[in-house]
Order: structure tokens, then sequence, then C-alpha cells
RNA sequence: CGGGGCGUAGCGCAGUUUGGUAGCGCGCACGGUUCGGGACCGUGAGGUCGGAGGUUCAAAUCCUCUCGCCCCGACCA
């Protein structure tokens, strides 16, 4: 491609709506435009990374088995009302009616429509096992879009559905799709962590979470820079204190009263008393109201209570903090000064609790606290995993500090199993002659996400660092200087990179050297070939990659060799 | 949906408090000088000030309503 006649329209200042790096620099590099909340035009050098990613997904996906359709994104009510999700949407649902009436909707997803494929299609499980999938825009009704591409309301998306005539075959398909997701996102040049997620209401079903690792992203993860272990902070654990961490009995000093007046939270107890205390070595008690009854959870005074973890624990679907009244009428005293000592009813503690030695803890008495309080000793309590992990806290799996990422969810598979097939009759006959439901899967990924998460994650103050496989050109070939020779040669380099397979932007605008310098690096191709009358006089372009600092000089009839290694060995795909 | 903020030239912004002929930078067009990291000089085009209604001799500016966008939160296959 000629730059001078590409359509590629960068701009030096950033739309002030944008915050997000890949949103800033999407626009700012003329990859996309925006064109209401959650709404974008993709534009040619954009298109070209959205057809990469989803060129690689679809060859995994066929190489796993899957075969490629194309479904409507314009559907009947009918199918979502047979799963009561036409009302289980919600606002989400992008409803509209034809000009009878009719009521339709713009797909989020598209289990149904499959499932219903699937059931008018497949009669016998001779036919089984099948994966369908598409790579189709899909339409949600944000509350909030955000982010750019990351979280749209039109987004591009691979969805796959497998159905299966057995547990152990649907586990299979799982797997299948798992493995392909792994080839996928390392191919994709992504640094990603595979998850496990609180699967929520949808509930118990195996899923997994591809999170590609950014320092933006929507959620919170830990992962361990040591082992695989990475999980979704609402979930994550840490390993507990071994038992050679144990207090020493004869360390342990008799428990005194202290009067705190005015001393409410972990910060003020700590202020309060001074000398060598720390929020380490206080108890931190809150108290969470059940149906009918209440529970202390204590956890060490430095450390947060993991809601989610906690309600696990406890069996419930979500916990809440006790009112002041609930707790005054439960431990005599106000919240700020409670404690477990004493306290009677139900005591969850926190794995680490045991080994706070000697500490400080409510008194279960207004304005006053305990200190040289032992676990053991001086209170029992259910012990659990419930606090919120943080970076540095040790793995769970092998004990290596964990590290605090956030992720953008690029993936996510998960077995159905026969919820959609039951409701919908998707059944097929066994080998004895019985309907069974097919057991289903389904396996998404975002392909116009990945493209913005890939940004995030490969991106410096200049510009887009695509990797390879996924930038819209190989290589930017950028004469600088008015010498006639020069663009001759870079015409010759251009042709001779085209010819070779390269993926080539031939920059000939009529631009000082700085204008194609900061649009080359803005656009982010990994890899720029200089050329200019100095190199030129001694029969040498140079050759940078993009997040290189020096160039090097390489000899112009060495250089389409050069470049389809280089081009290759970084997971480009030559164009033969 | 709750809280906050913003809509003025293609983009980024000033002007609104205190009503009085709509400005700056970038970009764009033309001419000239420049040419290895977003050059410089000159000339010029470009705006119903988000929309509707109102107050006023006069509204970007004051009042009412409305639409859109962004951020935080809630929500989220």
């Amino acid at each position: 491609m000629r730059y001078s006649k590409a359509f590629l329209p960068t701009v030096k200042e950033a739309p002030k709506d944008a915050t997000m790096p890949s949103h800033v620099l999407l626009l700012r590099a003329g990859y996309a435009r925006m064109v209401g909340a959650g709404l974008y035009e993709m534009l040619p050098l954009g298109l070209r990374v959205l057809h990469k990613v989803s060129d690689i997904v679809r060859a995994e996906m066929d190489a796993a088995g899957a075969q490629e359709v194309l479904m409507p994104a314009l559907l009947p009510a009918d199918y979502f009302k047979e799963t009561d999700r036409w009302d289980g949407f919600g606002d989400t649902l992008f409803r509209l009616q034809d000009r009878r009436g009719q009521p339709y909707h713009l797909g989020p997803t598209h289990e149904e429509i499959f499932t219903d494929l699937v059931r008018r299609e497949v009669k016998s499980y001779r036919q089984l096992p099948l994966n369908l999938y598409q790579i189709q825009a899909k339409y949600r009704d944000e509350p909030r879009p955000r982010g750019g591409l990351l979280r749209g309301r039109e987004f591009l998306m691979k969805d796959a559905y497998s159905f299966d005539a057995s547990e152990e075959g649907a586990l299979a398909s799982y797997e299948s799709m798992r493995d392909a997701y792994h080839r996928i996102f390392s191919r994709l040049g992504l640094t990603y962590r595979v998850v496990r997620a609180d699967s929520g209401a949808m509930g118990g079903s195996t899923s997994a979470e591809f999170q590609v690792l950014t320092q933006t992203g929507e959620d919170a993860l830990v992962a361990c820079a040591a082992c695989e272990y990475a999980a979704n902070a609402e979930i994550a654990e840490a390993r507990a204190p071994g038992s050679s961490d144990a207090p020493d009995p004869a360390t342990l000093e008799p428990v005194g009263t202290v009067a705190t007046p005015n001393v409410k939270t972990i910060d003020e107890v700590v202020e309060f008393i001074g000398g060598d205390l720390t929020a380490a070595r206080t108890l931190k008690s809150l108290v969470y109201a059940l149906d009918d009854e209440v529970v202390l959870v204590v956890v060490r005074g430095d450390r947060a209570v993991n809601e989610t973890r906690l309600a696990r624990h406890l069996g419930v679907p979500a916990v809440v903090l006790a009112s002041d009244a609930t707790v005054e009428r439960a431990f005599g005293a106000l919240p700020g000064s409670v404690g477990p000592v004493g306290f009677s009813g139900r005591i969850v503690a926190d794995l680490e609790v045991p080994f706070v030695v000697n500490a400080v803890a409510g008194a279960n008495e207004a304005d006053h606290h305990y200190t040289n309080v032992n676990y053991g000793r001086d209170f029992q309590a259910e012990l659990a995993s419930i606090r919120q992990v943080v970076g540095g806290d040790a793995c769970p799996s092998c004990g290596e500090p964990l590290e605090a990422y956030r992720g953008i969810e690029g993936g996510h598979i998960f077995i159905l199993g026969t919820r959609y097939s039951q409701q919908m009759g998707a059944t097929f006959l066994d080998e004895v002659g019985e309907a069974q439901p097919a057991i289903m899967g389904c396996y998404g990924i975002g392909i116009s996400r990945l493209m913005a998460s890939a940004v995030e994650q490969h991106h410096d103050a200049d510009g887009i660092c695509w990797p390879m496989p996924i930038a819209p050109y190989h290589v930017i070939v950028s004469p600088v200087g008015k010498d006639d020779a020069v663009a001759a040669a870079a015409e010759d380099v251009y042709r001779a990179l085209t010819e070779a397979g390269i993926e080539a932007l031939l920059d000939d605008r009529d631009e000082r050297p700085g204008v194609k310098f900061k649009d080359a690096d803005l656009i982010g191709i990994p890899l720029r070939v200089t050329l200019g009358k100095r190199g030129l006089a001694e029969g040498t372009a140079e050759l940078k990659g993009r997040t290189e600092a020096q160039a090097q000089a390489v000899p112009l009839e060495d250089l389409a060799a050069t470049l389809r290694d280089r081009v290759v060995t970084d997971g480009g795909r030559l164009r033969l």
C-alpha cells in the first residue's frame, strides 16, 4: 500500500472522550472512529487487524474440528421467548419490531439460534459431536459502554457452540476448545492467563476465562509469576501461613484492657496505641447479618474481607454487613469496638488469624480494646480463607509471590450442559433409540476486544507496538529526503518486499522525516525500513524494530530475505 | 439507575462569573523558504456556539425544557 493513497487519517490530539490507551491510540492512529456511544467505524487499518485476528481464530477453530457458519444478527423474538431470555435479558437486549409489529432483537449471543438449527437438523447420535461457530457482530445495550472498543454496544465476536451425545464427549469438546484457545492467544502475541472466575448465577458448570493481562482491564486478577495459578481477585486465595510460623506459646502475654476513646478504625487504633503496633498485629472484626443470625468475621487488621469467598463459605448467595443496631444488640457495642473475645455466637476467622500474636482487638465495650489477644487461648473460630488477596501474597499452589494484575476478558469457555437443548427440545436418538438432549458447550472470543486488548498490552509513549501476527502491515518503508534516487530505491524495495510476500506500507508522501517517523511509530507497524541518501551511497537501508532503540544497516540486496526471515520468526504470515 | 463533568470551526480549547459585531493552537487550501524525529513566514477558507422555547433593544453568556457524550459507582453472556 502506498501511504499517499491510503485512507489513513492520523491526528496529533486525541478526542477528549478517550481515556484508555487503546481507545486514544486506535483513534489517533487512524484505525477507528466513534459514531456514538460504543459504536465504531473500522477504517482500513483497523479492519486489517480485525481480519488478522479473525484469520488466526478461524484457522485454529477449523483445526479443532469446528465448522464456520453465519447466523442472522436480526432475530425473531420467538427463540429467546422459548428460553425465557426475552424477559431475562432485560434492558441489555436491543429490541425492535418489523412493519407488522412483530418483535425482533439484535443478537447479544446466539445459543438459541444454534440450538434451533441443531434441533432441526440433527436427529441421531451418529451426527454428533458437532461444533459450529461464527464470527459476527453482537449487540448489547450495555448500561455503560466504556473503554472504546473494549466494551461497545456493537462488537465483533467469535462464538462457538458444541453439541455432544455424552458428558464425556462434552468434556472432550470443551478441552479441545481450551487447547485451541491457548493456541489462539499465543499466536496473537498476547500475554494472558486462564483464570477461574466466580461462575455467579449461571453457576456450577465448568468454565474458564482467558484474561489478557493489562494495567487497565476491568477485572482484578492475581497471577503467580512462577507457576500457572491465576484467579479472578473475587475468588482468589493465598497460601495460609504454615505450621512453622505457629506462635511460640511462651511468647503469649496476658490479656490486658486499654481505654480507647473515640477510636474506631484499625488505623486509629494503631495510631492511638502507638509504639511498635502495626495494623498486622490487630484483628479486624466485622459483623455480617444472615437471615437468622449474625456472624462475626475476623481478619488480620491490615486485610480486607473477600465477600465472595465469605458468602461461599457461609453457603449464601451474598453477604451484607449488619446494621449498627443489630451489632449493638448482639455485642453490646458498636462497630469499631467489637471483637471475638467473649462472643458466644458464630465466628469465622481467616486462616491468618491464628498467627497474629498478642493482637489488639475490640473489647465489646465502648471505647475499649483488648491487648494481647491470641487465637486458641482467648477465642475460637471456624477458620476459612476469606480475605482479599493482594499482590505479594503467597501463591496457594507454589508459595511464590502472587502478582496483581488487571485483565481484559478476551475469551470465555464453558460447558452449558442441557439447559438450552432441554428447554428447546434439541434431542437426538441414542444407540438404543431413546431421545436425549444434546450436551452443549459454548465458547466466545471478543475479536474487536482483543484488538483493543493488544494495544493496551503493546504500546508506548509514541504509539502502538503491534505484535507481528496481527499488525496491519509487516513493514513500513520510509524514504527520507528529496533525493530522486532515494525515492526510486524505495520503490524497488517496496516491489521486492511485496514480491517476497511481505505486507509493506510505502510512505511515499512528500513529508519531512520527522512526520514520517512519528506516524510510523503511532501506527505501530513492527518493522521500519528507512532509506536515505547516506545509506544509499553505501548500498544499505536501515532496519529498525518498533520496540528497538537502535537501527541496523542492511545491504539492499539482502533486505527482502532479511525481512522475510524476521517477519516469519516474529509470527507473521507471508502473503504469497 | 445514582453521583460528577462536558457539548463553541475537522481535532484540542478560551470566551459564560459581569449579556454588547465569535477567538486561539493544530489541521486544511494557496505562495515562498526548509528537509533524518510532528519546520518557518505570509495569505486564506471554515462555526445556525448540541437542540427547542423564554427573558431582553440585544443571548455562546441569563431562565426552562430537551438531546448527546465522558468519568466514578451500580449492573454485566
